[in-house]
RNA sequence: GGGCGAUUGGCUCAGUGGUAGAGCGCCUCGUUCACACCGAGGAGGUCACUGGUUCGAACCCAGUAUCGCCCACCA
């Protein structure tokens, strides 16, 4: 048998001798040729090619703290799909892998695996040996945690990453991403924490990044800040409150509806629509609060909706974002209740003057807002302002989107960068950039413009957490030790990366941390979206290798999931449009959900128990592929295994197959791919049945759809293997009575298979790679795509329909034998065949090979006949002993 | 409330104006001379519904229903 080990048959570039197995199988494919494509570095980018020759992929970091699960799979595959296209079209394909260790989920996993917690205000620890090293899957409890200074928190994130990541790259391995796996980053990393300080500051230096200090959604339970782009909507039980405030000017009362009687405190006005006649006589009047007694203006906005609730509503600093609008636009004062915590606030306000309502508040101060809700309620019975029960209702509240409690809305000092939220003009920029980009498939691009036109403010970057990139910027402190906001020290570029915790701003020195006239450092993060937003800067070498940055920058194409879509794929293009004022890349290439049978989309918990390795190895990774690589971009797909069992009987097909077609001659002659020896029609018109293939794939790939490149290889390859092969398989044997049909047989299988196995390279590349090794120099994964040209050449002006009339007439010839119960070699003495009248020329054409696949031995009519389906009638069969 | 997808045989899906397709599953056979991780043959669908355009509609237009998703919606 042949010796298989391509890290020791190195074969000269004319291969004279097959080494075709005796028996072909996908056991250990995966092992074998990973191992050769490494050693080989055939992914490896050549740094010295030029931008025009370069595919550069802007591939997206899985999140290392999590697992991947088969979205992961389903969705990488597709971009390797196009990356191993593009590299046989000759592109040198930059695919490099980036690794999501920043942010909240790996500070969670570095917390319980090592005990740790961090105090940014502790001193950096040389040689810090963390309390616990895993603990057999269970967490180390909070309060078992041992403070850590940031860097040192950081260095554990960054190591327990780097294990993480070892096991991520294992399995992309054996899926076969033909990622240059020297190409990493991780989002954590230095230069990753380098490029997002370094654009911050050039943002800050543009005015595209500022400071404010404002109301915003805040996360009680992370005690975080949170972006527009991370909230969702999620249904939240509550239940409407008739309360009654009392005009001033003894008019009786006003009845305003609300789900947070706890926010009474907070009230600073009511508001009605300024056309609704229910209200106009109290505009400009004043009432007094039910329990506080505080007195408010009634006054008039547009935001009113005089169909919801009562029609006139209490304006609290804040209950939402519409209070946010009114205390803006109607210049309200601030009289916020509910702290950073989501408890209302130790001290009495001072604006509630009244005995009654200090002394209500005292029994709120501190408590979360449900328990303060029910103590307000109770005392609005008591005092007979609640009219009628309250009615449940169903509504929606923002939650943040890792979060399990809706958002409050507290005025923090926060880093806001601009994106056309507060500006008309940034906006229509920003629109007029995802017009230019190729979303694939067309109808994501809605998705982008939906989320631009519905912007309500900046982009808010900070976060008050710790394992992210920090700040670069400090604050000098004036005498009194205050902070100034308004002119913050920042490093230079060439400093980069910083922490402001542990380093020192130019012209201080530590022991002036924190004291008055010295400096202080920003104390917040950045959020995970802003250093993801700048991938394509952090792979490509911005500010650190101009040279390759100038060769792969901007980049063609952006692989991501339609979720991030307002996110990463936005954001992105809010920093390439800022820095360079153009788009990241030319395309975005969408993928849809996986699916689990019940039609829900596959979460991460119902995902792990089908380990991605484990279906990798049950299945074989050609044929998880190949389910992958069914599914169209932006469909979602099921999870069917049913499917990756047609992707295996594939690609054992193409191994047998090919053994077949290699087969004839003898052994130690070379396998003719010359196409003057093709000179039968039915061989010139299989190539140019081919040759439409090629080109009907090609334009499909170009496209960004493989699943027709990879539908119509298939089915073509179906046909090969079923009518043709059987068709000329019986001349392609039969050297001695006839050497030309022989070699015209030949020569058009060692075509076709040399042809189709570039084809079916990037869907399945461990069976075509394991073919091409048998018979060809190289690997399959760097030759040339192929064209339909040299296979037009060689079929000449044959009818691609030779082959198609021919075997619709063999399975005439086969439906009588099964009909006749009978085996498929057994003779057929006479018969007349019927076939369509316009494929009768065609069939004649094959009429040779069609008698020895048919196996007929006597007498075969060929009539015309007046439908469109052949038939084989008035058959005689041979018996059992005439088959040999 | 606005929008985007989807709806085709039991299942998973192709099919953007010209006589309904594939694979799986099912039924009937066959088979070890490429392939039992197999081969051959067969049955099975008024293309969600209602109108319209057209010589002709699964496909184009209008509307309806169901499912999924995105955005908005906290009085």
């Amino acid at each position: 048998m042949a010796e298989l080990n391509p890290l020791t048959s190195r074969v000269p570039a004319t291969r004279a001798v097959r080494e075709v197995p005796d028996r072909v199988s996908l056991d250990g494919v995966e092992e074998r040729w990973d191992a050769s494509w490494s050693q080989q570095g055939l992914y490896a980018f050549d740094r010295t090619a030029a931008r025009e020759q370069v595919y550069s992929i802007d591939t997206p970091p899985p999140t290392v703290s999590g697992s991947l699960h088969v979205g992961h799979v389903f969705s990488y595959t597709h971009t390797d799909v196009v990356a191993r296209y593009r590299r046989m079209r000759g592109a040198e394909v930059f695919y490099p892998m980036g690794w999501d260790d920043n942010g909240l989920p790996t500070e969670r996993r570095v917390q319980n695996y090592y005990g740790v917690r961090c105090d940014p205000s502790l001193p950096y620890v040389e040689g810090f040996v963390p309390p616990h090293q895993g603990t057999d899957g269970k967490a180390v409890k909070p309060t078992d945690q041992v403070p850590v200074s940031r860097r040192n928190f950081i260095e554990l994130c960054v190591r327990l990453s780097a294990e993480d990541e070892q096991q991520f790259e294992a399995l992309w391995r054996r899926l076969g991403l033909s990622v240059d796996w020297s190409r990493t980053y991780q989002t954590i990393g230095e230069r990753a924490r380098a490029v997002a300080q370094a654009a911050f500051l050039r943002n800050l230096a543009r005015g595209e990044a500022y400071q404010a200090e404002a109301p915003g959604l805040w996360d009680v339970t992370f005690q975080t800040a949170v972006a527009q782009a991370e909230l969702e909507a999620r249904d939240y039980p509550g239940a409407y409150h008739r309360v009654a405030f009392h005009r001033t000017d003894g008019g009786g009362d006003v009845h305003i509806e609300t789900t947070r009687p706890e926010l009474l405190p907070a009230c600073v006005a009511l508001i009605a629509h300024p056309d609704d006649e229910r209200y106009q006589h109290l505009f400009g009047s004043t009432v007094t609060s039910p329990l506080f007694g505080v007195e408010l203006p009634v006054l008039a906005h547009p935001a009113a909706e005089p169909d919801k609730g009562a029609g006139i509503a209490m304006c609290c600093t804040f209950g939402d974002l519409t209070d946010v609008q009114w205390w803006r636009e109607l210049r309200l004062p601030t009289r916020s209740v509910v702290g950073r915590d989501g408890r209302l606030q130790r001290e009495t306000p001072d604006w509630i003057t009244a005995d009654g309502g200090r002394a209500l508040y005292a029994q709120l101060a501190g408590k979360t807002t449900f328990s303060a809700r029910e103590t307000v309620v109770a005392g609005l019975r008591d005092s007979g302002e609640l009219a009628g029960e309250p009615v449940a209702t169903q509504r929606k509240a923002n939650f943040y989107e890792k979060g399990d409690k809706p958002l409050e809305i507290v005025t923090s000092r926060q880093w806001y960068i601009r994106n056309g939220g507060r500006d008309e003009d940034l906006r229509a920029a920003l629109l007029t950039r995802g017009a230019e980009l190729g979303f694939h498939p067309e109808f994501m691009r809605v998705r982008y413009e939906n989320w631009v036109n519905g912007l309500n403010g900046d982009w808010l970057v900070s976060r008050q957490r710790f394992f992210g990139v920090p700040f670069p910027v400090w604050y000098r402190l004036d005498e009194d030790g205050s902070p100034d906001h308004g002119n913050p020290l920042v490093p230079a570029e060439s400093a980069l990366p910083i922490d402001p915790s542990t380093d020192c701003p130019e012209g201080f020195t530590e022991d002036q941390r924190g004291a008055p006239g010295g400096f202080a450092a920003d104390p917040d993060v950045m959020d995970t979206w802003a250093t993801s937003s700048l991938s394509p800067l952090i792979v490509g070498g911005w500010l650190s290798d101009d040279d390759l940055f100038s060769r792969v920058y901007p980049m063609d194409l952006r692989p991501q999931g339609q979720d991030i879509i307002r996110t990463w794929l936005f954001s992105t293009v809010v920093r390439s449009h800022l820095e360079f004022g153009a788009l990241p890349w030319s395309d975005a290439a969408i993928s849809g959900w996986i699916l689990d049978p019940d039609r829900k989309k596959m979460s991460k918990s119902k995902g792990n128990v089908v380990t991605p390795m484990g279906l990798l190895e049950e299945h074989g990774s050609d044929a998880v592929r190949y389910w992958a690589a069914s599914a169209k971009l932006g469909t979602d797909a099921a999870f069917e295994v049913g499917q990756m069992k047609i992707g295996r009987r594939l690609a054992i097909k193409v191994l047998n197959a090919s053994k077949f077609a290699l087969s004839f001659g003898a052994a130690d002659e070379p396998v003719s791919l010359d196409p003057a020896h093709v000179t039968r029609p039915i061989d010139r018109a299989m190539l140019a049945g081919l040759a439409d293939v090629v080109e009907t794939a090609t334009a499909a790939l170009e496209a960004y759809d493989h699943t027709r490149a990879l539908e119509v290889t298939e089915t073509f390859f179906w046909t090969f293997c079923d009518d043709y092969l059987e068709l000329v398989k019986d001349r392609a044997y039969a050297a001695t009575d006839d050497p030309a049909g022989a070699a015209s047989a030949r020569a058009a299988l060692g075509i076709a298979l040399d042809t189709l196995l570039r084809l079916f390279a990037p869907v399945l590349p461990f069976a075509t790679e394991e073919v091409w090794s048998w018979w060809r120099e190289g690997s399959v994964h760097r030759a040339a795509w192929p064209t339909a040209e040299p296979l037009r050449v060689a079929a000449g002006d044959a009818d691609a329909g030779v082959v198609a009339a021919a075997g619709a007439a063999l399975a005439a010839l086969r439906k009588v034998k099964s009909e006749a119960k009978v085996s498929m070699r057994t003779p057929i003495t006479a018969v007349t065949l019927t076939v369509p009248a316009a494929a009768r020329t065609s069939v004649e054409l094959a009429l040779t090979d069609l008698r020895a696949a048919g196996r007929v031995t006597g007498t075969l009519d060929l009539v015309s006949g007046e439908d469109g389906s052949s038939v084989a009638r008035d058959a005689e069969l041979g018996t059992a002993e005439q088959r040999a």
